[in-house]
DNA sequence: CGCCCTTTTGAGGCATTTCAAACATTGTGG
DNA sequence: CCACAATGTTTGAAATGCCTCAAAAGGGCG
């Protein structure tokens, strides 16, 4: 029922229990205290607070230990669009070693603590630590398949599906650290939601509501329990819309 | 008013006149050399060839050196949706460093060349080359920029909006490359266009009509030529659909 | 020339949006 | 501790952009 996951912060990467869930996890001791040599375990941030704006220079990239965040697009034309929900253990700012500059902002969900490596660290360590290059560059590649997903979602599914893909996508999340994958908080609003998924607030609203009527989940404001995760899944890939659009 | 792009098979990266625009362009002639030594430059694959497959074994990283490719996801339920058109110079199949397995598939839209590095040998290079690891770094980010600029069009963007958009990335890419940025040859079909933009193929065929009726562009079966930057530009941020879904 | 596939055009339908308003929740200051 | 404001959520009704269905028109190719 409680879905918060906590990183405490550590006195170095050596002694930190998640260094075996994020860039670090194959690092060898030596690897490891080399790595939290350059570390910084930054206090939280609050809600609301943003740990990059789009158009920062990258100074650094940052692993999450506990709370949540997340990352969105701001177009020319003042709309924005969120592109992740970030939690514990994902890495955030990588896209700014394109042109040097974030090409997103990351705002925290709720209170959230973090881990920062300045970026020339990373490529001076990388070059000596395979086993933390490759994680890094894993971890880039995992970014690009879960936005490759996104535009799956916004392409090819209805709303119900999509937001029925977005449940069980966290649900996923949360059984992955440890916590329960039927029952737990949302940490970002309605409007989130509905923004990240490309549907307008009021039709989250009605589909919150729907599932609800039909049994297969629970809500009570944030809080979301899935009775059914068959009929959850069936309702994510619910084809009734997208027939033939394929290439 | 031709934008195809050759990259001749060179005898090695050496002599290649694109080693400026792909992974290689940071490296000195030592380095150059040192990657030559393992790059395959690889023969035309015809329209509807695949590069590799969703699930195929990652072995390599692949670079355009002429023609044209497109990747895509399959999702369970049997659809697909196409998630970016590659040009000479882009690379291929990092998504596949996630899991070790290609998360998409890549099919030629024409005749096409291509260079592959098996993905041991960037590994062991790119610790030996930073400035090998820091372009292929660059290109990961790159594409994760791409991804999230292609979900800010699906879900913040109206149909005519989304075609306009692509309309100018690929004027854009074709400039970048040294063709023509107002004339160019589609090397894609309406259908694929369509997917790719997550509209029906006659929307795409209307709007194609409505843009060459309003004088923006010209279209003849797959050349376009832009008579007015400016205009489509307009419609590729008209915000008429748009308004607030902002959180 | 005739078949096949892609593209185009038209008409009607529907999922989702937009607009409008009630309702609940959280935070704030008196 | 309670009103009040501000924000977030829910519900209803009408509007609409795009899709679906249907069919004609336009190349490409043997």
């Amino acid at each position: 029922m409680n879905n918060v996951v906590s990183f405490p912060s550590a006195a170095n990467c050596t002694n930190c229990r998640w260094s075996r869930a994020c860039i670090a996890r194959d690092l060898d001791p030596a690897g490891l205290a080399e790595l939290s040599r350059y570390v910084t375990h930054c206090g939280p941030l609050e809600h609301g607070e943003r740990l990059f704006r789009q158009g920062d220079k990258l100074s650094a990239l940052y692993l999450l230990r506990s709370g949540s965040m997340k990352t969105y697009l701001d177009s020319e034309d003042g709309c924005e669009q969120s592109v992740a929900f970030l939690f514990p253990g994902d890495m955030l700012g990588f896209d700014a070693v394109a042109i040097g500059h974030h090409a997103t902002s990351a705002v925290a969900l709720e209170t959230t603590a973090y881990c920062a490596i300045p970026y020339d660290r990373v490529i001076g360590l990388a070059a000596k630590l395979p086993g933390l290059m490759h994680q890094v560059m894993r971890a880039a590649a995992s970014q690009i398949m879960a936005t490759h997903d996104h535009v799956l979602q916004l392409g090819q599914k209805s709303a119900p599906a999509r937001l029925a893909s977005f449940l069980l996508d966290l649900s996923h999340r949360f059984e992955t650290r440890g916590c329960s994958k039927t029952e737990f908080n949302l940490s970002m609003s309605r409007q989130e939601i509905a923004n990240y998924l490309a549907v307008a607030v009021e039709t989250i609203s009605r589909l919150f509501t729907d599932l609800q009527r039909r049994g297969v989940i629970v809500v009570d404001r944030r809080l979301v329990k899935i009775q059914s995760l068959p009929a959850l899944q069936a309702v994510a890939s619910d084809s009734t819309l997208l027939q033939e659009r394929s290439a």
